[in-house]
DNA sequence: ACAAAGTCCGATCGGTTGTCGGTTTTTAGA
DNA sequence: TCTAAAAACCGACAACCGATCGGACTTTGT
């Protein structure tokens, strides 16, 4: 039997620092750090860290500029909220994903009705978008 | 701000634990460690651990008979996928699920495109049952 | 009552994330 | 250009969690 994939897991820190990194676009270490430092007071060191697992984790690109690395996200929110879901999938073992989904839309139409009209008007154009091809 | 209620994590030995235990049922360690048994060759209390471990997060139920414990689920698959999909979405901060749950459903279809009338189908399904209350 | 079997509790190991000290490189000013 | 300040990078360390198992305890059957 062959080895997955290493799921992909990040930090709480981890999970901050892409945050901001999604809202400013890109950055380096310091701007990171100022960003984050509004609610959270942590050693820029730290901050330092845990983009460069970010980057070993594949979630972030770098390109070095003079001397300093500069940061941005190879990820979108949605990008990445669709992988974790898809091993959390694979991870409970769910071949047929639908009765989960299921399970999940009743569980997201219990905190917000709305969430249904919604889900199906993205239901919607989606088939308008595979219609066009 | 409140805390978040500590996010449900499972290891690799709990999840397979637990699989088995969709399978049976119930079980006491015995059982469990035996059906496991099959693949891997695990020290019963290892087993005994995850077990022990899944009741304290409050995936499995147990009672004990004369002398031992027997373990059952207290949760089915699907409404564990649910509720770990929930998280993941709280986890990257989509207060917005729905463009996430679009393109999960991106990548759906793109896996089996039937998956979008099945989606589509549980939708009205659920319309249904939410009108009868 | 005794032996055998199996469960339960506690300790240990390995891996991952958060944290930061020390070194090296770059930048700016005299 | 030389020097000092500042910032980034590398490595080590601490805390936490899951997996693993040894030893004590409880129960069952003869």
């Amino acid at each position: 039997m062959s080895h997955m994939p290493s799921p992909l897991t990040l930090g709480d820190l981890e999970m901050q620092v892409l945050e901001k990194l999604w809202a400013l676009g890109s950055g380096d270490v310091r701007a990171v750090h100022a960003a984050l430092s509004g609610g959270r007071e942590n050693h820029p060191n730290t901050v330092q860290s845990a983009l460069e697992r970010l980057h070993r984790k594949g979630v972030l690109d770098r390109e070095k500029q003079s001397h300093a690395y500069i940061y941005s996200p190879k990820v979108t929110r949605e990008a990445l909220a669709a992988r974790l879901i898809e091993e959390t999938l694979q991870r409970v073992n769910a071949s047929e994903p639908m009765p989960t989904l299921a399970a999940f839309v009743d569980l997201a139409a219990g905190q917000d009705p709305r969430a249904l009209d919604e889900l199906e008007r993205l239901l919607k154009a989606h088939r308008a978008r595979q219609q066009e091809r």
